[in-house]
DNA sequence: AGCTCCCGTATAAAATATACACTAATTTAG
DNA sequence: CTAAATTAGTGTATATTTTATACGGGAGCT
């Protein structure tokens, strides 16, 4: 077994790519970090997974470490290994990309989240490590499984319009979507509940708020169904570039 | 940095799950091994990552290590870092899946080929370590994949006939397509490029040959066209019920 | 009161997907 | 040489989905 033993002098890490929707807006949380190396950069939420902890279990303790929640939407995207990566070693990330609603987001004690704070995806600038190559294959991951699966909704307050599941698409596809085809789309996948209530305090007509059924949703994926909300063949939309331009 | 020591200990690799055609059927490349631990079983071609090596080399080592072959199209899938995966220690390790040509494979000399033989995907029964989840995740992977992206002719030789590629997408997409919306939908993309010749020693009328464009594919993508070859049957199973059934 | 913004429904037009069956070319067996 | 066997190759009509057009009406603002 010694022939092996000097593989054994690696690291590796997690680093979740936590999504918000805010505002209209797409949003990161993003750290500060405060020590070496790159100190004082902005860095994804991470560390080391420890000895007897499995993957998905090290995403979800940084993710509630820094936020406080639990149960959140998580998914795997995928693993870097560049071998200069880390100066700490060799060191390869597992990244992950989560959803939360951020008015559920409550800061929490923990010294990992003193600096933290949500940046709109589209403003994010330079990043520690490689960490805004990350950020890119996370988003570039969410845009497609969110066609695929109802995982848009973990974004949204539990209710919602339908203006805003909308908005919450066009920032994510980085498209227009037309509100007639959009609305009859989604209703006719009969997976939205009228609540019968109205927005209030807004300057205009006031929406009728919806909420997402959970149940039927996995009722009908039992019996077969698929959800699907494919990006029509549409031009984007102000698509600007995460990756620094050379 | 000490306080990380403790972290440094851990070892990762990768395995691969080597996709060739033969025959109608999707086969996959396999070791029998011949050591501790699972001495005898079959398992997937994987080694450790060196400690100057990055992850897409390292997988590209040990497709070529076993078969001698370069340049072919490898796709990491997931990471799988179950605590107890492995008896020498804590190791991760990261998946990828490569599409051969079975024509152009010729068994290495390397000690690790010795025991290397083809197994149709279907077939393959148990597995060393967790091989076999990891078998099940890039055949998913694939299924997606072969849609949206024209990889599928990594698979077959220079020169095919429509029926054969049909056959390579059936066996991937586990369905039955029909034959001439699946002619008329392959054809229709312009990028097949008929050879004016057409097969040889075959007890039936001889069918036509055609080659892949690459470099029309390369400049269709550039103008934003969108391979895409979706699985037919879309069945929404009882989706539309109204009455409960008692 | 009138303007404007947005929600909401209906319907037409265009594009795409699906279903489906016969004739043609070649080898082999008798 | 003829017939049988086998696979290649082709087009059209219908259904479904997507996109676009049209219009009515509620609510806040000035």
């Amino acid at each position: 077994m010694t022939e092996f033993d000097n593989f054994f002098k690696s690291a590796f890490t997690v680093d979740n790519v936590i999504f918000g929707f805010d505002e209209g807006d797409l949003k990161v949380l993003l750290i500060k970090r405060g020590e070496a190396p790159y100190m004082g950069k902005w860095a994804l939420p991470g560390y080391f997974v420890y000895p007897n902890e499995d993957l998905d279990s090290a995403a979800n303790r940084v993710l509630e470490e820094l936020t406080g929640l639990r149960n959140v939407y998580l998914e795997q995207v995928k693993s870097f290994g560049a071998v200069d990566r880390h100066p700490f070693g060799r060191v390869i990330t597992v990244a992950y990309f989560s959803l939360v609603k951020i008015s559920d987001y409550r800061l929490q004690p923990a010294s990992i989240a003193r600096k933290a704070q949500w940046h709109p995806v589209s403003e994010v600038g330079e990043l520690a490590f490689d960490h805004l190559g990350i950020l890119e294959s996370c988003f570039q991951r969410l845009k497609s499984s969110v066609q695929w699966r109802p995982i848009g909704f973990e974004l949204l307050p539990p209710h919602f319009t339908l203006t805003e599941l909308q908005h919450l698409y066009e920032a994510i596809l980085e498209t227009e979507l037309d509100k007639r085809n959009f609305r009859k789309k989604i209703l006719g996948m009969d997976l939205l509940v009228d609540l019968d209530q109205t927005q209030e305090g807004v300057a205009h007509r006031p929406a009728k708020l919806y909420r997402f059924d959970r149940e039927k949703y996995l009722r009908f994926r039992a019996e077969g169904f698929h959800f699907e909300l494919k990006e029509g063949k549409r031009k984007e939309v102000g698509r600007r570039r995460l990756e620094p331009v050379i």
